[in-house]
DNA sequence: CTAATTGCAAAGACTTTGCTGTGCT
DNA sequence: AGCACAGCAAAGTCTTTGCAATTAG
């Protein structure tokens, strides 16, 4: 069993609660994104592959994947909805937001984890998780239209 | 006039917008906070002022301050409303959550700003803004409730 | 003057919840 | 048996929008 799946199973059972089938689908879908995603688009993922999950339970699955740190929830602001981004992959989880169309390009910053844990400590806290957004605009592109 | 109400007026008019009363009203009071609210916490303050503002007309001025770069739209996840954050003041910007308690503390780092402003160079970005959000427990209590 | 704005209430988008029948353990 | 779950549809929360009257420039 992968990591990640092993992590749930056990992060479930310390909290009486069980590692069910949809709970396992739902995690090795969102193991197969590259990118951040909404809930929306997950739930489509699942339907294509034939999985039958319902909506509430993509959502509390979600919830509980954000609870034991599997998956980071973002929000960008570009909708009104949630993104949720698996803390797995190998790719950044800090973004830059294109304002102009709205488009997320994730980066990995190792300096900005240096600085959280830095800031963190110094006022007392231990870092779980952080969450960077630069909001720009393409170089070149410095006119906005009206 | 102070110069959030000029920078404002100013983009309006450049918008082919008109600097209205309840305008100037909802960022007089948003300058006198002095830490992240919500669109409600806004209303009420205005109501509490004696100022008959819908809240309709907050929301269109919230999403015209945000474009004109005056406050800053935040998205905590600590409940599923946005937060605003008036960019005028002094404080810092950037954000600690305790995420035992939902408490938000702002705070100030120039490293963060400087990092922004390297990274979105290097990805080939003008910078506008950032948001950096750090959740963590106080220290020495490392323990989990279950 | 006349396009932009306001307030209100209704509509909308996304998420959560109550309930009922199931399934682990 | 006994608690946790899944699915469904209804309810909820926050935000946006249509419309008629009003106002800034």
């Amino acid at each position: 069993m992968e990591q990640a799946q092993e992590l749930f199973k056990t992060f479930l059972h310390d909290h009486g609660q069980k590692y069910t089938e949809e709970r396992r689908i739902v995690l090795e879908v969102i193991e197969s994104f590259d990118r951040p995603f909404e809930a929306e688009e997950l739930l489509l993922a699942l339907r294509r592959q034939q999985h039958r999950v319902s909506k509430a339970t993509v959502y509390r699955t979600l919830k509980h994947l954000v609870e034991c740190l599997l998956v980071n929830q973002i929000f960008f602001g570009t909708g009104k909805q949630s993104y949720y981004d698996f803390v797995g992959t190998q790719r950044g989880h800090d973004h830059l937001v294109d304002v102009q169309t709205g488009k997320i390009i994730p980066f990995s910053s190792p300096e900005i984890a240096a600085l959280r844990d830095r800031i963190a400590r110094e006022m007392g806290f231990t870092p779980v998780a952080h969450r960077f957004q630069i909001l720009g605009k393409p170089t070149g592109n410095p006119r906005e239209a009206h």
